[in-house]
DNA sequence: CCGCGCATCGGCCGAAAGGACGAGTCCGGC
DNA sequence: GCCGGACTCGTCCTTTCGGCCGATGCGCGG
């Protein structure tokens, strides 16, 4: 029997899942918790072979990356990470906080199945869609942006100027401009908002 | 007793509407589909008192919006629109289609339950969280961007000059700074960047 | 140790963008 | 019929941005 804890913000999803793998004899949905938070302080009380996350709850909150390290760095249950959204920072992020499967939230129930009882076996599974995905990352060998340049690109998408970007930073104008021009060369462009559309295409910038 | 039918493109979500709406007496989940045509086409053929709408389905599918203007025009059933994100836009495109009431995923169980006893009977319901949003747009007048400013607008977030632009929308170079300095005007900013980040905040573009 | 990548800064120059005018057309409403 | 708004175009000017040069310091790995 296969001991399932279940953690999203969505009350209509978490039925879901409780609906979709109750439904076969050998999986059993033990808790449900809206928050990764309460998930963490469930775990941390009782035990359970694997967990479901989701990645992104409300504004404030843990997010399920941080979750899943936690409870990976507490050696806790396997953690199935299923998510709406898969941008290959979320991916990533995920893996490396050491989940056990990646999911996205429209995939076939049959597939979550397979990816629990998977999970449960201490195989890591990702979902046709991730690894679609991830396989695409391989193909377009992959901007490895620094973390200054991350720094800039995200203000420039915030709409701030060289000049704020630089007060913010508390560096010069100068290497402002020096890191943008890094950017361009890196994402293929030569404007900030063409830097700023690419990089929300390829996933660099959050959504 | 409510015989409802259900769209959405994720089984799981599906199945936590199902199971949420079926422990009710007076509640039947009589249809699933996973697309908006398969819907159109369920309930040309059968009927339904309540349908449940998500907005968007993949890509290239025809949008919850469209579905529920062309159900409304036949005369169809009262259409709930139960999706993830609310945008202004989203919101008022799916009230102005007709739709009978607007809830976004992560609303509670009971809220949900209430909306589709309410959309039965024919009554508009907003969940909290949307009515929320409508009267933070009341509060903020609201941005009334011209259909030329909007052509504008998406290709600078697309990263275009505007040279680039003018060629694309077959205007001049000054045309396009016009319709840029209007619109810097109505998001009061004074930058391109900007514009885009505030626009996308408002959730004048799409995310 | 020496190179290489990263981060930091500066100056110069041309191109793009933004601000501030004016001005013509067309359409719908009062 | 007149007014207002949307859309179109132009010119002149200032600011910002991007490209292109160079330079220094720092840490890390061959």
């Amino acid at each position: 029997m296969i001991d399932v804890a279940l953690a999203d913000d969505h009350p209509v999803v978490r039925a879901g899942l409780r609906s979709v793998l109750e439904s076969h004899e050998d999986i059993r949905v033990v808790a449900e918790a809206s928050t990764a938070e309460d998930m963490l302080a469930w775990t941390g009380a009782h035990r359970a072979d694997v967990v479901l996350l989701d990645l992104r709850f409300g504004p404030g909150r843990m997010s399920g990356a941080q979750a899943t390290r936690l409870l990976a760095e507490r050696g806790g249950p396997a953690v199935l990470v299923v998510t709406t959204y898969g941008s290959d920072a979320d991916i990533l992020a995920a893996v490396e906080a050491g989940a056990t499967g990646y999911l996205l939230k429209d995939a076939p129930t049959d597939e979550l199945v397979r990816a629990v009882r998977a999970a449960a076996a201490g195989q890591v599974t990702l979902g046709p869609a991730v690894q679609e995905r991830l396989l695409g990352r391989v193909r377009t060998p992959q901007l490895a942006l620094t973390s200054r340049e991350l720094d800039v690109l995200r203000l420039v998408a915030a709409g701030r100027s060289n000049d704020e970007i630089a007060r913010e930073l508390f560096v010069s104008r100068a290497t402002v401009k020096t890191h943008l021009a890094h950017l361009y060369d890196k994402l293929g462009v030569t404007s900030r908002t063409r830097a700023v559309a690419v990089a929300r295409d390829r996933g660099v910038l959050p959504v």
